[in-house]
DNA sequence: GTCTATACTTCGATAGAC
DNA sequence: GTCTATCGAAGTATAGAC
């Protein structure tokens, strides 16, 4: 496994290349497409860089989860400013391509308890930047809410949001119209806080 | 692939117990850990005997699908002619083992079309029975509940459930216990409906 | 930083005897 | 229905030259 091979430099752009490589694999073909040969095919690189760049597997998971939490929270950080975090909340959970990559990285986490672990300290970074914004909009005052809690709010919207988008990928539909418009009702409430 | 083998019966008792081995590997060290030598190994059978009940992998992960999904939907009967059938689907979808095993079969099914296919069909006659049980409650009348449409309350509990109960596992626990006294309350209003 | 060459392991699958 | 024996492909990983 982990031995004392030389590693390459973290800002090499072959590095990044392949690790690219390996997250459109993953969101593709799933997590255990991203093989040594088939990375390395997907870049275009010899596959002994793989190695040269990654102590193991595992290590190379970890580093996908890294990249792929790092653009997330620049992703989330830029709609949270947006005149209804609610609604910015609601959409970001309801993307279809990163709900997949989330199967795959949650079983990958199943396995290898370095990648879980730094799944659940990136999500409750996030958790807590959806927290403070809902706080806010709630504390603004004009907001109509039927929960009290911030906290409720966004579990809320991203539990409602994620099986949705969820049973959508797997080609189920039951109930998703009928609690859209529920929570279309919700998002109206947020509406009355923007500033106009 | 799938060749012109013979194949055993299904209701050999070597096949189910192959089948219940690779249900609680998946379970225990997710679904790259099924492979036909572990899978033999863990039902204490030659591993031959894997590719004599089963046509290839796709076809034994299909009939992994078909085993916890008709077991899935008897338990599920059982709850929901509970008093309260809104805090059985609550419950039903708060099993953290199953959410385990969900996952990893989703990722199955991320590359595996017919397992896809099919855990959509067991989904959708799941996703009916609860809507029957929760609309029939609403019909009763003496529930005091947000949603109007049945459908938006299945999708609301189990989406809630579900996100809990996966962040959970992966060690995630922000929010819970707020959005956790929200649900309880909604519970509460079904129990108004109990019969005694 | 990138390459060739290779060691070693594990995988799914099949043929054919009993 | 269960076994022995075996194949070929694919997996991770390492050593060492350039």
């Amino acid at each position: 496994m982990a031995t004392s091979r030389r590693i390459g430099s973290k800002e090499a752009e072959s590095r990044l290349r392949l690790l690219d490589a390996a997250i459109e694999l993953m969101r593709r073909e799933g997590h255990t497409a991203v093989t040594v040969r088939r990375i390395s095919e997907e870049a275009g690189l010899k596959r002994q860089l793989v190695h040269y760049y990654f102590h193991s597997m595992e290590d190379l998971f970890v580093e996908i989860v890294r990249r792929v939490s790092e653009r997330y929270l620049e992703r989330q950080a830029r709609a949270l400013a947006s005149p209804n975090p609610a609604r910015a909340i609601w959409e970001l959970a309801s993307n279809p391509q990163a709900a997949r990559l989330e199967i795959e990285l949650m079983a990958v986490g199943n396995r290898l308890e370095s990648v879980r672990k730094l799944m659940a300290d990136y999500s409750e970074r996030a958790r807590q930047l959806q927290v403070d914004a809902i706080r806010s909009a709630l504390e603004g005052g004009k907001v109509v809410c039927p929960f009290e809690r911030p906290e409720a709010v966004v579990v809320f919207l991203r539990g409602i949001a994620k099986l949705i988008v969820m049973e959508t990928n797997t080609g189920i539909s039951s109930g998703h119209a009928e609690m859209i418009a529920e929570v279309e009702d919700f998002l109206r409430g947020f509406d009355a806080a923007e500033r106009r």
